[in-house]
DNA sequence: CTCCAAAATTGACCATGGTCATTTATTGCT
DNA sequence: AGCAATAAATGACCATGGTCAATTTTGGAG
């Protein structure tokens, strides 16, 4: 009954196929039929598994929806710290862009996204709510290097970044405000946000 | 086959009926088990009627949540608007407090405000852009009796405002940020995107 | 008053996410 | 190898929102 080293019944490694079978099946689904689309049974059935299975893996359908775009969303900010700091505000925008039509690509996504975009518990970080901390952070690094305004601290304008900038998505995907576009308003609403005031202008 | 003024065939009174019934029922079943506890099963049941009748009245059951909610949102707005203008930042949170408070009421409530803050198309803005609408226009009008910061347009400032109030309630429903609280944190905001800026502070 | 077309209602049926008692596979121990 | 304990997988079943062809009700024309 002495569990030898770390005292975790060490997972099986039949649990981690099917896993990554339930996962690629899903990524695959998810090419086709986008992330809208994806039936759970289909799932099950690609993987060749039964449903319970599905649920064994993932707490419900929208865990995996996490995973999914989690990680898209992980490698679009992947690329955008890869490069070099954004030295202007236009430049942030055009870094950002991955991300910013990972998050938009579509009204489903962008939905989930909002309402997994806090932990629900310290303990449980989920993969969204950790890759939106990490735009904040990253966004942080940023103004660090900048130069932009100096009366509000660095976190505080990169948390505001983040909320403009999903505010310019919801405003995109408005009807009553489809005339402009989300980048042209982003830059609106990030001027008026980082710069310093400009005496009346 | 002529008909008689306006060519609209003229609602039944039993139509009239049947809505209200229902809506009241839901109403009332909202009182008793929140907005994510309202099944439609129940109202169908309350209201003695079949489940399809339903959905002849409300296209789904966030249409009717829409309509709740959205009287909701408009009498704290009404409410908002019969007072004074506020005439400072504080002022203005606790003005706002009935709404803000309205929002958050429930998670459920809040992400079906978020899911619906926008038109999907011109011609049907649901109750809950509209509420969101006259907010944006309500804050626009203090802006312009007050003094802010006037290097951009009070519109602008407005939606700003909307928008750090809605990044302030995702963050009071994220674990990860619960030692502030929402009025805080929207103070915060508030001061950093309204006010000129301070020399330094 | 009768009859009919349009409006309103019905409820059996479907789609889909999710549950859980039962069965099957795996692993470590002797 | 055989066994017990645990992990994993199964699939019948449930919950709930939503559909639609068929039926009933309504209001008005003649």
């Amino acid at each position: 009954m002495v569990q030898t080293r770390s005292m975790a019944k060490a997972v099986q490694k039949r649990t981690l196929q099917t896993r990554a079978r339930l996962l690629s099946v899903a990524r695959d689904l998810v090419k086709t039929s986008g992330y809208e689309g994806l039936r759970v049974e289909e799932v099950v059935l690609g993987a060749g598994v039964a449903k319970g299975t599905f649920f064994a893996h993932f707490r419900d359908k929208d865990a995996l929806m996490e995973i999914l775009i989690g990680a898209e969303l992980d490698s679009s900010l992947d690329q955008a710290e890869a490069g070099p700091v954004p030295v202007s505000i236009p430049d942030m925008i055009s870094v950002m862009r991955p991300y910013h039509l990972c998050m938009t690509q579509e009204r489903y996504v962008f939905d989930l996204i909002l309402r997994y975009s806090g932990a629900a518990a310290i303990a449980e970080i989920g993969p969204i709510a950790n890759t939106l901390g990490r735009y904040v952070y990253l966004v942080e690094e940023w103004v660090k290097a900048g130069s932009y305004r100096t009366d509000i601290s660095p976190e505080l304008i990169a948390e505001g970044v983040q909320g403009f900038a999903i505010q310019s998505m919801s405003l995109q995907f408005c009807a009553l405000h489809a005339s402009t576009t989300f980048e042209d308003r982003l830059k609106v609403y990030w001027d008026a946000w980082m710069l310093p005031q400009s005496p009346s202008n």
